[in-house]
DNA sequence: GCAATATTAAACCAAGTGGTTTACTATTGT
DNA sequence: ACAATAGTAAACCACTTGGTTTAATATTGC
């Protein structure tokens, strides 16, 4: 039953491609909410709201602890973490476009990993 | 026809979210490989490599020249930074549990961002 | 000119997505 | 006991996804 790296990885980056779920990410990270509270700014009903909670915790983005009725959802940011490991493996290219920015409008530092 | 930010993150993170389009952006970054080339190790058909490369296209990931009958891709990383960005807002919080383990593993350091 | 090569197009399919509405369950306050 | 509240479940829908296979198109080498 072994989850494997990939498959995480597909879960958070699926998790992350959607705004409103986002948007959720967003609010958690003030602080733990409510579901009810967690919906209440979005324009869709309250079980659309439900599953993209259930989107977000299948990916481990989000916790739940039930408490009598209510259900306090909190972010999770240890997948994020994964996440941004993934993107690390390219950051000297983007990086790299930077300095190239940085060179054209101001043509001082000398380059690095030019190689490509 | 103005595509928001949160189109093209939709776009990006969307793009990620399968393996195959992570591998394909993986080899890219090794340098510009045509479509067959970049097809040969995938255990599918070649119409389902080109149709991840125009989900990846899409997300303005990749670049394709072509050359007589020849189409040539290219990794465009630009896309990934911005992914990066909207991670970036929540490092401290994965940072934090990175410290929490040191603390706990090597209980040195003082804690920092102790509020939450 | 013609066969081989590189690639997309089109039609199809099963499964998944993102939303709805209408129940239903469980807990709480009075 | 009962009404209100918090949330999920289930059924449904249109659309998308990720794959297939079978054309079709364009270019190249001989």
């Amino acid at each position: 039953m072994r989850a494997s790296a990939d498959d995480q990885l597909d879960r958070v980056f699926h998790a992350l491609s959607d705004r409103t779920r986002r948007a959720l990410i967003n609010r958690l990270a003030d602080g733990p909410r409510m579901i009810t509270e967690l919906a209440a700014p979005f324009d869709m009903s309250l079980p659309a709201v439900s599953k993209h909670l259930r989107v977000l915790e299948e990916a481990r983005l989000v916790d739940r602890a039930v408490d009598g009725r209510v259900h306090r959802c909190s972010f999770a940011p240890e997948p994020l973490r994964e996440a941004e490991q993934w993107l690390d493996r390219y950051r000297s290219f983007w990086e790299d476009n930077l300095e190239a920015l940085a060179r054209y409008v101001e043509p001082k530092k000398k380059r690095r990993r030019s190689n490509r």
